[in-house]
DNA sequence: ATTGGCACTCAAGTAGCAAGAGTGCTAACA
DNA sequence: TGTTAGCACTCTTGCTACTTGAGTGCCAAT
């Protein structure tokens, strides 16, 4: 087992490199924290740290650096999670104040995460799989085209033109609004497909071809809601930090201009302790990602878990602040979709 | 004036130093085009050219590197703008086809240009300045909300929930849409605010604060549509091409977060030749745009423009290719707009 | 277990040097 | 007058050698 001392250590070595970013030698934490011991003993407990491939020395006579594994024990076990100061709390409040439907909920929180932490935010949207359908409105946008607007209960809106390719037909369409809603109204996401089958049949043969354009927009929208989305914010700060990265962030930049990247990383972290779910350079699965570290947590409406925020920055990043940062925006994002 | 051969050279020097990124001397110039003269004579028309603050050079004994004013007069007078490929044109067809909402063309649209130039690109949401409301709906969205969808000639479809905070009541809704749809129905959206006064007082004393947040709510997406919006794609471009700036790239990275001052820039510039409008370096007013360039186009619906879409990039970008996409892609939305 | 001492290593900075690219100027040339 | 060859000069770039300083690892003494 690894002695108190050691691991004090341990906490030290990434609480001066995080704040440096140079490697921390032996002499300059002595210096900086009152170990009460000298040098010569920091140096042995160095070594040790260093057999069990928590820290790492990128030079025979550098000072050393967290390994992966050093952070993963630093955040598990050396620290409690910080509570946010006064003054986030206040930014927080001020930012989502006033945000009337998801889209504008979404996008104020992804900015304020993005400058709160300084690092690049994300945000999912909502998944729709548990969710049920609450209306379904047909309104004609012009000539030829109809407008489908789907309403679920989760509050969250969607909306497309639907194409019909030859003159609208108002009672027509007031007909299948009826029926429609008829038919679906309560019913889930998931079960949308079987329930509106045969509903072409009972048309009159003129009107098929229409309504099963629209149908099949219907499903396509359904699903869409499965295919999921993520908005970012900050992805200038990735630059901004471009020397913390120890390779290239390509990279990370490409995984960022594609959502199934992210998407895909983000949905292989699942929560852990603090509700919050965190994966530190190597240990994300995903190639290119070994110089990153990611923050994830989910928020809730109704109870249950719709989608996950978080940020993604360098592996050598303040944990303790992105974490209570992360936690605390995808606490406010709940209460916020709770109305 | 200038000699015709001297325009020859900074011809040959822009394309070189946007090929090679490395200041151009005489001898690779001789080296590389056929001019039919020695490395000396290239040498004085260079130092004509020095003269002109056409071209400057880096140090004493390096190249020379086209200034900002050499570029101008480079796009202005010594090139026809090019073509696009057979396989770019392929591109945008296949890219453009199949897009149905305003949203996603849009959003196709910018992705499309930033892998076409390989730069950051933006697409201005269309101003709606003078479109006309077509169809107002009101939508039951929960108990106590309703989904308002407003719907312009222009084909723009926008939708915000109006929170009642008391429950709602269907025939009222019905009542109110009806008038709103009687009233505004082809109005210009800037004629909104005075064709509802009044209306409130035609309502019974105990709806009339409902009647008063919808019409609020109603004249403040009418405003929304001023207050203009923009979206990038290829942000990561602009980190691979960092070394092409001269200075730093935060500048421009803050430029890009923040909306309003990229809508500054954009509304700065009006086109000029080819329908295509550009601003290279320090001619940008933006302080720190000093080493970027702009090139922006107008895209049009019904025959007026109502919007512009545009690339950002380091003054040493290949204006030609560059200028060809903007316009073609400018081209392709408008057509792409008008069905 | 801790400590002081010491030899050793390595990165980073500095100085000197040679090579190469490019310039400006001048004098000759067509 | 425009063009050219030649040449001295400048400046960057890369290389090497050297120094310095931070930091290590180990050992013997406490």
């Amino acid at each position: 087992m690894i002695p108190d001392r050691s691991l004090e250590v341990l906490r030290a070595i990434v609480q001066d490199y995080i704040a440096s970013k140079e490697p921390v030698g032996s002499k300059s934490l002595v210096e900086r924290h009152a170990f009460g011991v000298s040098a010569a003993t920091i140096r042995n407990d160095m070594a040790l740290l260093e057999e069990e491939d928590l820290i790492h020395a990128p030079h025979t006579s550098a000072g050393r650096v967290p390994t992966d594994k050093g952070y993963r024990l630093f955040v598990d076990r050396l620290n409690e999670v910080k509570q946010l100061g006064q003054a986030e709390r206040q930014a927080i409040e001020n930012f989502m104040v006033g945000s009337a439907d998801l889209d504008e909920t979404l996008g104020r929180t992804v900015r304020l995460l993005s400058s709160l932490t300084n690092q690049v935010a994300m945000v999912q949207y909502p998944t729709l799989g548990k969710a049920s359908i609450r209306h379904i409105e047909l309104i004609p946008a012009s000539d030829t085209r109809v407008l489908m607007v789907l309403i679920t209960d989760s509050g969250r809106i969607q909306q497309h033109v639907v194409e019909l390719g030859q003159n609208l037909d108002e009672s027509f369409i007031a007909e299948l609004r009826g029926k429609l809603n008829e038919l679906l109204a309560g019913v889930p996401l998931s079960a949308v497909a079987e329930k509106i089958t045969g509903l072409v049949a009972s048309f009159v043969p003129a009107k098929q071809n229409q309504v099963q354009l629209i149908l099949a927009n219907l499903l396509e929208q359904v699903d869409a809601n499965r295919q999921e989305k993520i908005i970012l914010a900050g992805t200038a700060n990735l630059v901004k930090r471009e020397e913390d990265f120890a390779g290239s962030i390509s990279p990370v930049l490409e995984a960022i201009e594609e959502q199934v990247i992210l998407l895909k990383l983000i949905s292989e972290m699942q929560a852990e302790q603090h509700g919050v779910s965190l994966r530190i350079g190597k240990e994300n699965s995903l190639e290119g990602f070994s110089t990153a570290s990611v923050v994830v947590s989910g928020y809730e409406n109704q109870g249950s878990e719709i989608a996950k925020l978080g940020v993604i920055g360098p592996t050598r990043m303040d944990y303790l602040s992105n974490i209570a940062a992360v936690r605390a925006v995808a606490r406010y994002l709940t209460k916020t979709l709770g109305n």
